[in-house]
DNA sequence: CTTTAATTTCAGAATATTCTGAAATTAAAG
DNA sequence: CTTTAATTTCAGAATATTCTGAAATTAAAG
């Protein structure tokens, strides 16, 4: 990736404000996609300079990609820098955003929910009403959080099958 | 709701938090959890109290749920004042935000991603990895864009049923 | 151990976002 | 039409976030 071509660089940009409205950086969000689409790993520098942003701003970024497991180090042999690379599966890609985003949103919202159950509970709350919007909440996100159990594990090629058999599924299922 | 319990505030300030991960403002995430527990429909001034936030943030903070399709304006006869409430089927809620989300979000991406791809073949781009990767996420929204329109109708009722069957479903289609 | 390349940390600058409060506008009531 | 309550607009303050550049650290090479 030594020079960004236009369409590049529109893809690049759109990713990084699709990143801004899902809570995401705008950097990070770029190097994303900047890493997605280069054909190779790149190292810290070249992001740096193909992004001009600085070099700093790399290292955090990167860090923050590998918390969320979306980037990795790869290495390559008489070179000691780190180059990077991402997933090129794209389902893989979604289905790690969706597991990490469920560990660090979803989980804590499940655990606050069944705690302040818990709490109008042990309090002999009598607000019913309350207590009737939490539960279902929380039975939303347990029901979606199942769901998601049982599906996450699927194989990319799984995924596909059900996706394009969605409506005959619907119709077996009498649900439409 | 003319005081929080401890339990209303532990919800709310959650519920606010969650917000600003998904790049929802504080006070609009606030707001919604507030009319989610809220008996009854509430006014911009009932609001602003019980949050403790400008008035002025209030008004736009429900206009900007309002163009979510999360809030609607609900009149008292007698009472020239606007009352706001929200939706309090859990399962229409998450519907509503995936659809305006996906307007917002992820037709734009396929538009460009479709734009990137017509450009490449129309300047007889030769960079056939470029076009591979940009092919596949655009493969990847396209189809999760059908499936979606095949299952977001389905009525709350049908949803809690498919979610039931989760397993039992994949086992069928012999994914698992 | 010394040198040097690579990386990280971090204080503060730059920027973006959110929020406030005053003023302007709207619209109902009389 | 006048009065007044309700609402909205908007400039700028407050705050939060992101980013930079210099300094510190790490670690490979010799």
């Amino acid at each position: 990736m030594p020079e960004l071509s236009p369409v590049h660089k529109k893809f690049i940009l759109h990713w990084g404000e699709m990143g801004t409205r899902w809570g995401i950086s705008r950097t990070v969000a770029q190097i994303h996609a900047l890493l997605y689409i280069s054909p190779e790993p790149l190292t810290a520098e070249e992001i740096t300079t193909t992004l001009s942003v600085a070099r700093s701003n790399v290292s955090i970024s990167i860090k923050e990609l590998q918390s969320w497991g979306l980037v990795k180090n790869s290495h390559v042999i008489g070179d000691r820098r780190d180059h990077f690379e991402t997933m090129k599966d794209v389902w893989e890609m979604f289905r790690v955003v969706m597991d990490e985003r469920k560990r660090r949103e979803v989980d804590p919202t499940i655990a606050m929910l069944e705690e302040c159950l818990e709490e109008m509970k042990e309090s002999s709350d009598p607000d019913s009403h309350t207590r009737e919007r939490l539960g279902a909440l929380c039975e939303f996100f347990t029901t979606a959080h199942d769901w998601y159990q049982q599906t996450s594990r699927l194989s990319t090629a799984s995924y596909r099958k059900l996706a394009g058999m969605g409506g005959m599924v619907l119709r077996a299922l009498k649900l439409v």
